[in-house]
DNA sequence: GCGACCTGCGCAATCGTTTGTCTTTTTTTT
DNA sequence: AAAAAAAAGACAAACGATTGCGCAGGTCGC
């Protein structure tokens, strides 16, 4: 039953010719003749011939696989993300390999150095949460390996991404709320290491700048993500003085959170207090009291253009260091549930 | 900038030795002298070598790569199932390949291909919805690429597979409803390629037998997971003379969507009609009416296990074909909301 | 009718490692 | 001190495919 597999050394001596002839008559190399040409063909299909793919990534020193680093695949971001990522690198016959990092650096180092072993011809990352360095991707290119980061960009010129530019939609989120009557606006921000340019804190100031709104420093928490972490900040809003009623929220898992907190809190939500956050999860369609609205970062897009920019880049017969670092903005949108 | 990588040749030349002696010396052979041993390994250190894997992989016949295929990672039980799977994978020093079926036996097909290119090691696979037949899996075969089966297992005798046993917790899920006072109890079940072995079907009929509550053949009703097919079946319940007051649905999306329409047409959950349904997903910690229960299916134990059955395959020296089919059953737990 | 050119194919090196076997050196035994 | 045994290392053949180069044989031109 354990059959060997077939191999163009076999072709070759059934049809008694080189091994070399049958190479170039599969691959249609002009200095074949049909004849033998089509006799190869025909006994490759014969013994079902398959190259071996192993012996082709080892000679071409190329894998046709690309590595992925995120932080949690349960996190729908994610996962979409890598459909988009499937979609480009697919029909490119590149394969994918997925490493999660459950954002910890340490974690993620493990993969990348793993991913290096096997070879991957280039990888697409999205940072853990307390990844503040990152040399270890900076290594990857005396590997001659590009990265690419997504989403979760590190906050340093020198590399290529592709990422959402939440800036206009802050300030979109924050003027919804006002033209719905809002006058104190809460502002929830998550850990400090992502989000580093801090694109939604802008929004948020430019909003209530452009709206005469005076900045209370006061009204602005923040979270580590965590449930606990929340509801602690969300207590301190409730706190304040002139409390908000309206608070623009760091992410909508977090959102999550903090709704469950106000309505264990007797707070009617919309009416005591409206939400409104990122990410526009899919889950907000069964709930009761969503956020009202939320940031759309597109993960499918930014996934896709992310394999795209990491395939021109593998393409580039140029020495890699000489490309220009490329950042590739999209932009997000604000959905009212 | 782009140094090529130092090979053992490299190591052999400036140390004036040969290949095959590096070579056992990086791997503590026996053979080789504790004085040039050490040399080797210092010039290893020193140059930074590491190994070229695809060229080991190459020569090993053997990638240490495993390649899952499921449905869609967005599917929070799968992507818990891939925690599960690189929780055993990667301590073992393999690396794991994903594909999305999305649910098409056509694509199903095609990253069975691109797997088998790549020489992956082992299989491990939940079958798309429409997948009825399972040559492209018995395919591999005769590549000696073996496949373990997960959750979505073919019904068929041959095959290694891990799954869980969904009859008892149907009956214990029906007869938790009965406790509730409920006699009116529907069921809708999911497309028939899904659960072939209905189970949980089984374990309807069970608990209803068991507790002398005639059965109704018009409480049961089907839906193709699909929004529209759903609230069709609802509404093909609610329609009954004898209107169920409490209904078991195939999945909990299912339960979410049903749950979603019945209150659209103003009924009360858990007092006009209740609803116990299968996978627990998380989501339904924020929602206000969630099922009242839910069938645990652990997905991370199944993948970690599906794993673990792949290596003792991959490890086994015998010939694959000598090793009795396997299948593990595990056991599902209702969870109480 | 003889060199120039084209066509069609074979030879052999190469990618980096592993591993069986053979050779050399060292150590032990008697 | 010589022979036998053990230890340490070298040689070379794989693994399967790609590819530069060279070498036939035929065709064409003049």
């Amino acid at each position: 039953m354990e059959k060997k597999l077939p191999t163009i050394k076999e072709i070759a001596q059934r049809l008694n010719i080189s091994i070399s002839t049958v190479s170039r008559a599969l691959h249609d190399h002009p200095s074949i003749g049909l004849r033998t040409r089509m006799a190869v063909k025909k006994m490759a299909a014969e013994l079902n011939y398959e190259p071996n793919q192993t012996a082709i990534f080892f000679k071409q020193r190329k894998t046709f696989t690309i590595g992925v680093i995120l932080p949690n695949l349960r996190e729908e971001f994610f996962s979409s993300a890598i459909n988009g990522i499937e979609a480009v690198a697919l029909p490119n016959n590149y394969i994918v390999l997925i490493g999660q990092s459950h954002d910890d650096i340490e974690n993620e180092k493990r993969i990348l150095e793993t991913m290096k072993k096997h070879r991957v011809d280039g990888i697409l990352a999205s940072i853990s949460k307390n990844t503040t360095q990152i040399d270890h991707f900076e290594q990857m290119k005396s590997y001659d390996i590009p990265v690419v980061f997504f989403d979760r960009v590190p906050d340093v010129p020198d590399v290529h991404s592709v990422s959402c530019n939440l800036y206009h939609s802050s300030v979109e989120a924050v003027e919804f709320l006002i033209a719905k009557g809002h006058k104190t606006i809460g502002y929830m921000q998550g850990p400090p290491t992502l989000g580093i340019k801090n694109e939604r804190l802008a929004g948020y100031y430019e909003a209530l700048k452009k709206h005469k709104i005076p900045i209370d420093e006061s009204l602005i928490v923040s979270t580590d993500l965590s449930t606990e972490s929340t509801e602690k900040a969300l207590e301190e809003l409730l706190s304040r003085k002139k409390r908000p009623t309206a608070v623009l929220v760091f992410h909508d898992y977090v959102a999550l959170d903090a709704i469950h907190y106000a309505r264990q809190k007797k707070l009617r939500i919309d009416k005591d207090i409206s939400f409104v956050s990122y990410a526009n999860v899919s889950v907000t369609r069964y709930l009761d009291n969503p956020p009202i609205a939320s940031v759309e970062q597109f993960p499918y897009d930014q996934g896709a253009r992310a394999t795209e920019l990491l395939f021109k880049l593998l393409d580039s017969k140029t020495n890699r260091q000489d490309i220009p670092w490329e950042n590739v903005v999209l932009k997000s949108e604000l959905i009212v549930h």
